[in-house]
DNA sequence: CGTATTTGACCAGCGC
DNA sequence: GCGCTGGTCAAATACG
C-alpha cells in the first residue's frame, strides 16, 4: 500500500479522493471532505495525536485472503472506530452491493449533530444489478476467501488515552471512518500494478470468466481503478453460508463473542506462521464456524472468520463462551506472559518482540507449535501487543459506547465476569445513530448481541437478510 | 468422570 | 495422477 507518511488523515482522504471517481466526487459534492479536515484536526487535537492513516491489509498478513477468486469487497475501520460503532451507525458500513441505482452511495449528515458526521445511506432497492464504483487505489489488496465475505478491520487502541474515550458529546463519528477496498491476492495485485503500469487495456481478469462469481475487476488506470462487482447474491457460489472477517486488535487469542465454541482443529496454514484454529459452535445443531488466527506480519492483529449465522440464542452465561473451555481459555489465571489476570484495561504493555525463531520452517506446516493458539494458558506465545489480554467483543462494545459521556448503568446487564468496570452507554445516540432520551435502564448488548449485530449489519449491507430467532432459519 | 483441547491422520479441492 | 493445501475427524490427553 502507499505509505500515507505522517499518518495525518488528510493524506489518506486526498490520496482516496484524487482520482476523479463516482465516489470520490461524492465525497466532494457533499463538501464532507472540507468539513472532515476540519475534523481531522479537532480530533486529532482532542487525542493530542495526529489521527492514524487508514491501514489497508497487508496481503502477506493474512494467507486467509490469498485467493484472488474470492475477493469480495473490504471494510476498513479506522482507529476508533470498532464493532460497537458498527452497532451503533450501521450505516455507515459500506457495502458495495448497497449503493443507490447510479453505484453512488448517499451521503447525508445525520440530524442533530452540529458536527460533521457523514453517513451513508444505501439503496437496497437494487438487486442483482452490477455496480460500478471507484475505489481508492490500492497499492496493497487482498483476498478473502470466500464470496459474500465481509472484512472488518478494528484498531481498538486502549493505550494511553483510547481514542474512544477521547471524543465528546455527539462526535461520535468524528473519526469513523470506513473505507472500501477492494480485494485482490497479493501476486495478483502486483501483477495488476505492472500491468497498469503499462497498459491498462491488456489486463484481464480470470475471473471474468466465471460469472457466478463475485467479480471485482479492475478496468481503469490504477490510480483510478473503476470495479464492477456483480451482485452478491449470485456471487455466492462456494460459501454456502455468509461469512463475515473480523480483524481486531487485540492480545486475546478468542475474544469472548458471546458464543460458545468448541475447538475441533488446529492447522497452520501456508504463509502464516501463527496456527489458525478452528471452532465450531458448542450449541446443538448449530453449524457455525469460526476460525481464529493471528495475523501474519502482526501478531497484534487477530482475525476472526465467521461462517454461518447462530440460529439459536446464545448461552445466557458468557463466562464460559470463550472457547468453552473451563480454565485453559480463562482469563483468571496468569497469562502466557505471566501477567496478572484480566482485571481492566490497563496501561500500555511494552512491545515485545516475537520470538519465533526465524530458522522455523517446518516440513509439515501443519502442526509444528506445541501450543494452542486458542487456549491463553498453554500458549506461550509472546504478543507484541499493548492491549490488555482480556479484552473481549463486549468490552470493545462498551469502549465504543463510551465514547459518549458515560452513564451507569445496572451492571447486571452484560456482565463479563471478567471485570467490575461500570457499564456506561451511550447517552446520546441509539443503536441507529438517533437521539435518545436519557434513560437508564437500557440494556447492554451483550457478547451475543454485539456479534450478531455486527453480523447482521454486515449481511443486510450486504443485501443478505438474516433472521437471527430461534428458528434456526436464515434468509439469504 | 465429564468436558474440552490436542494433534496425527484423513479427505477434498485445486493446480500443474 | 500427483502434490499441495485447507478443513475436518476422532482418539488421546488434560483439566476441574
Amino acid at each position: 500500500m502507499s505509505d500515507y507518511g505522517d499518518g495525518n488523515f488528510m493524506d489518506m482522504v486526498s490520496h482516496w479522493a484524487a482520482p476523479p471517481s463516482p465516489i470520490s466526487d461524492v465525497f466532494l459534492q457533499t463538501n464532507q471532505s472540507e468539513k472532515r479536515s476540519g475534523l481531522v484536526d479537532r480530533v486529532a487535537a482532542r487525542v493530542g495525536r495526529k489521527i492514524p492513516p487508514l491501514r489497508i491489509g497487508n496481503p502477506s498478513q493474512f494467507n486467509l485472503f490469498r485467493k484472488p477468486k474470492t475477493v469480495p469487497f473490504s471494510i476498513e475501520i479506522s482507529p476508533g472506530l470498532n464493532q460497537s460503532v458498527l452497532l451503533q451507525s450501521p450505516s455507515q458500513l459500506i457495502s458495495p452491493f448497497s449503493f443507490s441505482d447510479d453505484g453512488l452511495p448517499e451521503m447525508v449528515e445525520n440530524p442533530g449533530d452540529n458536527h460533521a458526521n457523514t453517513t451513508m445511506i444505501f439503496n437496497n432497492n437494487v438487486p442483482h444489478q452490477p455496480m460500478h464504483f471507484d475505489l481508492p487505489p490500492q497499492e496493497d489488496s487482498f483476498a478473502i476467501p470466500i464470496h459474500n465475505s465481509a472484512y472488518i478491520q478494528c484498531h481498538v487502541d486502549l493505550v494511553g488515552s483510547p481514542l474512544v474515550d477521547s471524543f465528546e458529546s455527539g462526535v461520535a463519528d468524528e473519526t469513523d471512518i470506513i473505507k472500501l477496498v477492494s480485494l485482490d491476492d497479493e501476486s495478483k495485485s502486483e501483477e495488476e500494478d505492472d500491468e497498469y503500469s503499462q497498459d491498462e487495456d491488456t489486463y484481464t481478469d480470470e475471473d471474468d470468466d466465471n460469472a457466478d462469481e463475485l467479480v471485482v475487476k479492475p478496468s481503469s488506470p490504477k490510480r483510478s481503478r473503476k470495479y464492477e462487482v456483480s451482485n452478491m447474491m449470485t456471487a455466492r457460489k462456494t460459501s454456502k453460508d455468509p461469512r463475515v472477517i473480523l480483524r481486531m486488535e487485540t492480545e486475546e487469542d478468542h475474544p469472548d463473542d458471546g458464543y460458545r465454541w468448541r475447538k475441533y482443529g488446529q492447522k497452520i496454514v501456508h504463509g502464516n506462521p501463527n496456527p489458525r484454529s478452528y471452532y465450531k459452535c458448542s450449541h446443538k445443531g448449530c453449524n457455525v464456524k469460526k476460525q481464529v488466527e493471528r495475523g501474519a506480519d502482526d501478531v497484534k492483529i487477530l482475525v476472526t472468520t465467521y461462517d454461518g449465522i447462530h440460529g439459536h440464542t446464545a448461552p445466557a452465561t458468557r463466562s464460559s463462551s470463550s472457547s468453552g473451555s473451563k480454565k485453559r481459555s480463562g482469563s483468571s489465571v496468569p497469562d502466557r506472559l505471566g501477567r496478572p489476570p484480566f482485571s481492566s484495561f490497563s496501561a500500555a504493555q511494552d512491545v515485545r518482540p516475537f520470538p519465533y525463531p526465524s530458522t522455523w520452517a517446518p516440513q509439515d506446516m501443519r502442526r509444528p507449535f506445541p501450543y494452542s493458539s486458542a487456549s491463553a494458558t498453554q500458549d506461550m506465545r509472546p504478543l507484541p501487543s499493548s492491549l490488555n489480554p482480556g479484552v473481549d467483543m463486549t468490552h470493545l462494545y462498551m469502549k465504543g459506547l463510551s465514547k459518549l459521556p458515560t452513564l451507569r448503568v445496572n451492571q447486571n446487564h452484560g456482565c463479563t465476569g471478567q471485570n467490575d468496570e461500570p457499564r456506561v452507554i451511550n447517552q446520546n445516540q441509539g443503536l441507529m445513530g438517533q437521539n435518545y432520551e436519557l434513560k437508564t435502564d437500557h440494556v447492554i448488548p451483550e457478547g451475543p448481541e454485539v456479534y450478531k449485530g455486527i453480523i447482521e449489519r454486515l449481511l443486510a449491507n450486504c443485501g443478505v437478510k438474516v433472521d437471527c430467532k430461534n428458528t434456526g432459519e436464515k434468509k439469504l
